[in-house]
DNA sequence: ATTATCTATAGATCTATAGATAATGC
DNA sequence: ATTATCTATAGATCTATAGATAATGC
């Protein structure tokens, strides 16, 4: 119900906040925060431009959502991995498996919002709360997989950097065939910490994954 | 020569258009290129918003400038390193380990400027040209150390992507340990092709560094 | 005369708020 | 009466240009 939309979709009107972020995804991704007018979003959306504040309290919020729906999923999958008991390298090529299909399987590059400098925004704390949080499911992982520890900090730092290059890498080449970087990210997130992968390997991380998606 | 500063700072003019570039690397990478304001670019740099553009025809060239005077000299080496007979593990090692090195000991971390979704803006093609060319040459370096034809594409991109990835970290830690990073990430980009680092490579990596910045 | 700056401003936005409006639900 | 939108706009910028000005150099 409320007033029809200007744009005449009233009838199909499935869900205006998520339209929204959809919106705002493309254009944040594409052209940064700063540089994306609420206007745009509102018209790609298919709403008008002050119809935004309906949804969103300002316009950080629109951002703050979406980091969140990048980064809970991933952080959700290593909080169980972390606490499993499979050897710690065929967890952390899980982890890394995982979350970098997801930052790269997401619609419109989503991972390239870590890369903005408005992350550090006072507003959107609670992402990068949440993000230390998934680099220290991470670290914990790297440790158990018997790096010692005075190297522990420096690996989990390349290592996290590693996933997240997914991003920057997605941007470079928007053809990128996923599904191959995917693995061979995960197989160099544990070559970083001395294990040299094979297929058995690999097949008892996707076997783990398997039980924790059900 | 000119008229002199409102600032005062008329006597003690080094270089107005250094100044610029400093006041900008340190916004540009804090607050993002749109996020920065020619006014606040000016302030810190000691002159009024409008005495900018004596200096450069346009904001973007301000940034452009930064880019170029960052990726420059990493190209200039790799260059070297691709034509020299040195072993291509030790080659690939000095190259990450003198770009990481260029990168995390920038004033204001300058690589964070690739992070920014402006380079993507037909302006800046000549730097990411340039970024590609760089890019090109860990990929010879990479197929060099024994990294088999269809693999060489991805671990180049994971290779690129692990030393890049000291802008994101230095973004979170600024207090990093610069010296510490480099060194374990030089390590981490030969592990990523294979090779187990040793003290005796590393040393041959430094002494091939030190002819080549005669 | 040349150089490097300044002051002033045009023209174009941009975010967020105020208040009206057109639906549906009770 | 409630919901979700709309129109209109206040107030605050922001980039770049026009033209003046205060130095030095010839």
């Amino acid at each position: 119900m409320g007033r029809p939309r200007a744009s005449g979709a009233a009838a199909n009107r499935p869900d205006a906040r998520q339209a929204v972020l959809e919106a705002a995804g493309e254009l944040f991704t594409g052209a940064g925060y700063a540089a994306t007018t609420t206007r745009a979003i509102a018209e790609r959306a298919g709403l008008r431009q002050a119809s935004l504040y309906y949804h969103f309290p300002a316009k950080e919020d629109i951002l703050a959502a979406l980091l969140a729906e990048t980064v809970r999923p991933s952080l959700a999958l290593a909080a169980r991995l972390v606490a499993g008991d499979a050897p710690a390298a065929v967890r952390l090529w899980a982890l890394a498996y995982a979350d970098i299909g997801l930052l790269g399987g997401a619609r419109h590059n989503l991972g390239a919002l870590y890369l903005l400098p408005e992350v550090g925004s006072p507003n959107l704390a609670r992402f990068r709360i949440e993000r230390a949080e998934l680099k220290a499911a991470y670290g914990r992982l790297v440790a158990a997989s018997g790096v010692e520890p005075p190297a522990v900090g420096i690996r989990t730092d390349l290592v996290f950097g590693l996933v997240e290059s997914i991003a920057v890498i997605r941007r470079d080449d928007p053809a990128l065939d996923v599904e191959a970087h995917v693995r061979e990210g995960a197989d160099g997130v544990v070559r970083l910490v001395g294990t040299e992968p094979v297929d058995s390997f690999r097949a008892e991380a996707h076997g783990l994954l398997a039980t924790l998606t059900d």
